[in-house]
DNA sequence: CTGACAATATTGTTCGACAATCCGGCCACC
DNA sequence: GGTGGCCGGATTGTCGAACAATATTGTCAG
């Protein structure tokens, strides 16, 4: 159970795993499983201890956790598990928005291919299950699943490598429970909308449900009480 | 001069700079500069050598080039300098679509503040100088000023994050001296067209004119020939 | 309470070592 | 002559220790 679920936070790299990718893993997960907290600071000591690996590796690690937006390194004061202010999440919500559209349309645009139809309609239906039974806890796994599987279907190495899952992890973890219900029945509405969208080929239909769920999740956001976000930086 | 390139291909990153730091600009500089060629491998021993730091350091900053996509790591084999095959080219250019679509937007919405206008201007006539004067030599970095300045104005911190000008200076490279004569005067109409869609801080009229300069982009790069291209990969 | 200074903790970088893996050449064999 | 396997050199993957550079904390005098 464990082991699938490392599977799908970080999917299609074949049978090999370097050891710093471990380390990345490690600490994904850790932030999804909440052992890490939002803003909390990584000593590489620590983390070399616990993770039975040398400090390189460690480095290594962080810094492609630092490339993926995962973490934020600070030179001289070391690693922060990455917490976004109020203007840094509309940001990221900006870019998200033509990002996620992109990848809606291409997943619509080849959802006749092969099995994707048939995979789409699987992660489809595990959302959808959720709403009725399950509280919070299978959403990240099952939400992330149905990224994961849209990702993969688009066929694009580029939107894959740069679209970071992990951005919307985050997301995720820094805002869960903040949601009232009624955002929460929304959001499950969409995305049944954006599935609906997809699995018909509706290429068009895809993208403005998928670029609307999103901008709406970013007036969601902009309600939510000043504690939920990071203090703003200087610059 | 060498120092001013160097800010230029790496902007806002105040005054410090780290080693590794050091070496992913000595390399990004060396492939604009064609000291290293596409799909060169890039050993080690080498670097170390050359660029006077330990291996950790270089190998901190390849992975840093590989986020970026600047290099390819292959396991055992080490650090490619990327070149794109065909369906990778057009990938990067569906993703590049919109987001130059968005930066060009929030570039035309922030064009009044400050000194933006003015600042744009500058960049903007420094291409504009180009097209009669100088010829490739001087594109690329002007080019690159442009984008720069562009992602400047916006103020999104992920678009900056994300939109790897090292991307745009890697496409460049790969294809640089493959263009007819014509096709280097419609890229010169079009960043004309941009330009003046922000200045005028129009976001309708920037982002449209962006995304038709980056399709027709696409379209001018698929009728290169094969040779122009990296061998597609297997999986 | 405040500022200066010392002590401590952590990161930044280097070096050297060794195992794991890849690559190219060599040789026996069909 | 071609093919397959073996071997050795080259390179990467990972580790450990060490020291310098810097940030944080603690202390003390005023």
């Amino acid at each position: 159970m464990i082991a699938m679920n490392t599977t799908l936070s970080r999917a299609n790299k074949a049978t090999v795993t370097s050891t710093p990718d471990m380390v990345v893993n490690a600490i994904t997960e850790g932030i999804m499983k909440r052992r890490y907290s939002i803003g909390q600071r990584l000593v590489e000591s620590d983390l070399t201890r616990d993770l039975k690996v040398s400090r390189g590796t460690v480095r290594e690690a962080l810094k492609t956790l630092s490339a993926e937006g995962v973490v934020k390194l600070t030179p001289h004061r070391g690693a922060f598990i990455r917490s976004l202010s109020r203007k840094e999440a509309h940001d990221l919500l900006v870019v998200l928005e033509v990002l996620c559209g992109v990848a809606a349309r291409l997943a619509a645009e080849h959802i006749k291919q092969g099995d994707n139809h048939k995979r789409f309609k699987v992660a489809q239906q595990a959302i959808a299950g959720l709403r009725s039974g399950g509280g919070v806890s299978g959403f990240a796994e099952e939400r992330a699943r149905f990224y994961q599987t849209m990702l993969n279907i688009c066929r694009n190495a580029e939107l894959e490598r740069i679209m970071p899952l992990a951005h919307i992890f985050m997301f995720r973890t820094q805002f869960q429970g903040l949601w009232s219900k009624r955002d929460i029945a929304a959001v499950f509405k969409e995305y049944q909308d954006i599935a609906t969208a997809i699995l018909m080929g509706d290429t068009k239909l895809a993208e403005s449900h998928m670029r609307r769920h999103i901008r709406k999740t970013d007036v969601r956001m902009s309600k939510l009480p000043e504690s939920a976000f990071a203090i703003e930086e200087d610059r």
